[in-house]
DNA sequence: CTGAATGAAAT
DNA sequence: ATTTCATTCAG
């Protein structure tokens, strides 16, 4: 613990002793994350003039002047800004020249490591090129009201461990540093700067690992040698058909691993009709030659190889660095510790040190959640200038905490509409997107004096816009790795009204936040503040709703149901009546709710789901369903009931929202998080497959209900934004036309990559892709047959019904879909029609090899190499030579059946074994390996239609 | 980061 | 014939 606030320390000094001075040059103090720009632009410029003189010796030698030796003892900070506060406007104009940008798809990392040590040459190129972007970034999004990718990227700033390490890593592709509280920033140069192709080379080569960039270099420019992004290969027939799919497998089989998953697309692929796979085979061809229109000089060719073994040093650095110490931990430090948390307001000098945010969350306010009458202007006018990029500033106060000797300024702080500035507490909304190493603070930690409160005025007129911000802010916060501290952080603040510390200090004085029990964490978290009304004899206290949200327990949640966790908090949902609405939220919901603290009455809040409607959650009454004693103190559990208000369900996004009036003091919305929105990383997909069947027509017509349904999906991915396009989602739902009547480009993929989409754009993939047939894997109706698409996927069936058997099999994995399983129960193979009879299985095509695989591991030879299945769970199956002789066997006992019969006689068998020595080594590995595929085969031709029954024999 | 599916293209 | 990389995400 102390480790991690040391680093504050130093921060706080330098907050306070070197920002003034800007602090001189701006109305308002400054945010320290607007320092980030300034530093970003010296460097940058640095760099830059580097570049252009000599691109790479001196390049590397300024680097480490800069940041090597200009950063004496352990500060940097000091070095980063100087001169900030004349910087800004240079920067600010930086930005704004940067708005052609496009994204490009690296990673960066920006590194004041003192030491600049090797590779920062390309650091600090990186530095610049993220440095001038931030802004643009911002400009970007608001330019498109585009919120959506605040999860798919991400960029960390942090601070690490004491020394002043100043670092920013932006990474826009790996999973592991996904998903940090800093979003992502995007860059291109679009004509605009001009680089040294080696520089740039190192760029890409630093960050790219495997899957990374590919940079191509335009030649018709001369000169100018314009980087590009990387461009991505089209996607071919089976990724447009897994792309479309894997949701839906992702919900038919959950918890699945995705290779799982991959499989299984596989066997839908393998199983699709011909017509079906060729509309996806005619997509593929139109994105292809799309791409080949918009990139007629790409070539498929991979990346020269490159060493690249910077990236993972740098990639495992960034993962290190993170779980030292975060600006969590300083958010957390200055919510304690009071001392050095000015807030905005026109009569705070104090300098803001808050974190550099995503500002697109900020960005585009008419993607946010507001509703009309929530004036999101009022949150905008805080005293500081109308840049909207400096709003998100405002979100954060709250979990700043205050500036002891300005607290009460801050809370009278009004602007001129007569709305009170957000500088007073605001709900504090935290999600985690990620399973988080939840960290409870059952201690109540001692904070400064409770002037973070609003008052019942102001908390009135806190709107519902303040609250998304917050929370959308928040959880940038908790992002996996900073989330226990993020998670503190506000857990500290959560008790913050009973404390009455003084002192600055006070945090490292703290006990350690208490660690959650693991039986308690929880892989997403809410905290939601409760803004209670005076009358309740409530005080504003936080609120904590984790997310439970594993597939297997969605179960829990099904409507009405009563979920009791771990700490004995029961909460009861009640799920709207649609039913698709029900799944997600089921999806989504919150199992258990805690609050160290409260006992209320009835407060209300509205989650808003990420299908865009708002739910309700009230919390009933404080029912005290346990007390536990965690260090000394008390837990409280609640009740809280999820429902949703009808008049929203089906409303406009402008209704969406509940109004900021008296009534509605208690509410507020919340965004959507990742989680919520099916991005968590634990989570699957909620759509909901409705059982399938009947004629072609049926089906067509199904198709065209759940058509929109996948691109809703990613859709989704958007989150706020989303919300806002309420009303185009549910008419694409029932019509799936007008799509992009928002913005030019429409984010087609997770990954950001606004070439590809602008491709896609171009064959108006989205429209398309929503209309692709969708795979139905299973069609009792139809009588179709079960029969495993292919060898491998029937080795699956009968490698699923053995763990069946064992017991305990993943069928039961969610009460909640036990009627889907049961309803496509044979399901792995699950062949769409009867187009493959029974000569399937002895065509030349098919090889019954598979079939026997788990044979093998009982056969006298075991032929499974002791390695370890890289495939969790149910793969047992590699393509291995392994897996080749195993082929080869099955293929010979089928042949050999076929010869001889069924029941070959003895000396057949004999025979057949000395011919097949090899593959054979003792006539009883024959003789076991014939009766089981005997007992198959029969069974096939039983029942043709369903070998699942026969191959059930194998187990 | 890997891997898991299939396929297109390059090597 | 083999390798790479398109998508996705848990591990």
């Amino acid at each position: 613990m102390d480790k991690n606030f040391a680093p504050f320390f130093i921060w706080d000094e330098f907050v306070n002793e070197q920002l003034p001075l800007a602090g001189e040059k701006y109305p308002s103090s400054i945010p320290w994350h607007h320092l980030l720009p300034h530093l970003q632009k010296r460097v940058f410029e640095n760099s830059l003039k580097e570049f252009t003189s000599t691109p790479d010796d001196s390049a590397q030698d300024s680097d480490q002047k800069e940041f090597g030796n200009d950063q004496q003892t352990n500060n940097s900070r000091n070095t980063l800004n100087g001169d900030q506060g004349g910087m800004d406007q240079q920067f600010e104009a930086e930005g704004d020249k940067c708005d052609s940008a496009t994204d490009c798809t690296d990673k960066v990392q920006i590194d004041g490591d003192e030491n600049g040590r090797e590779g920062s040459e390309n650091r600090i190129l990186e530095s610049g090129v993220l440095l001038s972007h931030v802004r643009q970034e911002h400009f970007l999004r608001r330019q498109h009201h585009d919120i959506n990718q605040c999860y798919d990227r991400s960029c960390v700033f942090e601070k690490r461990g004491g020394s002043t390490d100043a670092r920013i890593a932006a990474n826009c592709e790996s999973e592991t540093s996904r998903n940090i509280f800093l979003d992502h920033f995007n860059f291109e140069f679009e004509d605009e700067r001009v680089f040294e192709l080696d520089a740039v080379d190192k760029l890409v080569s630093t960050s790219s690992k495997k899957r990374k960039l590919q940079t191509t270099i335009s030649p018709g420019i001369g000169d100018k040698k314009t980087v590009r992004q990387h461009i991505r290969r089209p996607m071919n027939a089976f990724m447009i058909f897994s792309k479309r799919h894997r949701p839906l497998v992702h919900e038919k089989y959950p918890n699945r691993d995705n290779r799982t998953v991959s499989k299984i697309l596989g066997e839908w692929w393998y199983a699709l009709g011909p017509e079906e796979k060729q509309k996806y085979h005619d997509l593929a061809t139109q994105v292809k030659e799309a791409h080949f229109r918009a990139h007629p000089d790409w070539k498929w060719c991979s990346r020269e190889k490159k060493k690249a073994t910077n990236g993972i040093r740098l990639e495992t650095e960034i993962h290190n660095a993170i779980s030292d110490l975060d600006i969590s931990d300083q958010m957390a430090s200055d919510c304690i510790d009071g001392k050095s948390l000015p807030l905005f307001s026109p009569t705070t000098h104090k300098i803001h040190h808050t974190m550099l945010l995503r500002p697109e969350i900020d960005v585009a306010p008419e993607s946010l959640l507001v509703s009309p009458g929530s004036t999101p202007t009022s949150l905008m006018s805080s005293g500081i200038d109308e840049r909207s990029d400096k709003h998100y500033l405002d979100i954060l106060r709250p979990v700043m905490g205050l500036n002891a000797d300005n607290s009460s300024s801050m809370l009278a702080t009004t602007n001129p509409d007569g709305v009170s500035s957000s500088s007073a507490l605001q709900p504090l909304i935290s999600s985690s997107s990620h399973p988080l190493p939840l960290f409870w603070s059952a201690t109540p930690v001692n904070l400064p004096r409770c002037s973070i409160f609003l008052s019942e005025q102001q908390r009135q007129q806190c709107s519902h816009l303040h609250m998304c911000r917050t929370f959308s802010t928040l959880h940038a916060f908790c992002s996996k790795a900073q989330a226990h501290t993020a998670f503190n952080s506000l857990t500290g603040f959560a008790t913050v009204d009973r404390l009455h510390l003084n002192g600055n200090t006070v945090v490292r004085q703290t006990p350690p936040l208490f660690p959650l029990p693991p039986s308690m964490s929880s892989e997403n978290s809410v905290l939601i503040p409760l803004i209670l009304s005076p009358e309740s004899g409530m005080q504003n206290r936080p609120v904590l709703i984790s997310y439970r949200e594993q597939a297997g327990r969605v179960a829990d949640l099904k409507s009405g149901s009563s979920f009791r966790n771990q700490i004995g908090a029961r909460t009861k949902f009640t799920f709207p009546k649609k039913a698709h609405q029900k799944i997600l939220f089921a999806h989504q919901v919150v199992p258990h709710f805690y609050n160290d603290i409260l006992d209320s009455s009835q407060h209300i809040i509205s989650v808003m789901s990420p299908r865009s409607s708002a739910f309700q959650v009230t919390v009933m009454k404080s029912t005290k369903v346990e007390q536990k004693a965690i260090d000394g103190n008390h837990l409280e559990s609640f009740s809280v009931e999820f429902t949703q208000p009808p008049e929203i369900s089906s409303s406009l996004p402008h209704e969406s929202t509940v109004p900021c009036t008296k009534e509605n003091l208690d509410t507020f919305v919340l965004m959507p998080t990742p989680a919520q929105r099916g991005v968590a990383k634990g989570q699957l997909r909620s759509m909901k497959i409705e059982p399938k069947g009947e004629a072609d027509e049926m089906k067509k017509a199904h198709e065209a209900i759940r058509k929109p349904k996948p691109e809703k999906d990613y859709k989704e991915l958007n989150g706020a934004a989303d919300i806002v396009h309420i009303s185009t989602i549910a008419k694409r739902l029932s019509s799936n036309s007008e799509i992009e009547l928002r913005s030019p480009t429409k984010k087609l993929f997770k990954r950001n990559d606004e070439s590809m989409d602008r491709v896609l754009n171009q064959v108006d993939f989205e429209k398309k892709f929503a209309s692709l047939p969708a795979f139905i894997p299973d069609d009792p109706q139809k009588g179709t047959a079960t029969l495993p698409s292919t060898p491998s996927a029937l080795l699956r069936t009968i490698l699923e019904k053995q763990k069946c058997s064992k017991g305990d099999y993943d069928r039961k994995e969610t009460p909640l879909n036990i009627a889907h399983a049961v309803q496509s129960a044979p399901r792995a193979p699950a062949v769409a029609s009867a187009r493959y009879d029974s000569s399937f299985f002895f065509g030349p095509n098919f090889n019954p090899a598979a079939l026997h695989d788990q044979n093998e591991s009982v056969s006298p030879l075991p032929l499974y190499s002791p390695r370890t299945p890289k495939t969790p769970l149910d793969c047992s199956i590699e393509k291995s030579a392994n897996r080749k002789l195993l082929d080869h066997r099955r293929q010979l006992v089928v042949e050999l059946l076929e010869e001889y019969g069924m029941f070959p006689s003895g000396q057949a068998i004999s025979t057949f074994q000395n011919k097949y020595r090899q593959f054979f080594p003792s006539k009883q590995s024959l003789t076991l390996k014939i009766r089981e595929m005997r007992q198959k085969m029969m069974a096939t031709m039983q029942s043709p239609i369903t070998p699942s029954a026969g191959l059930a024999f194998s187990s």
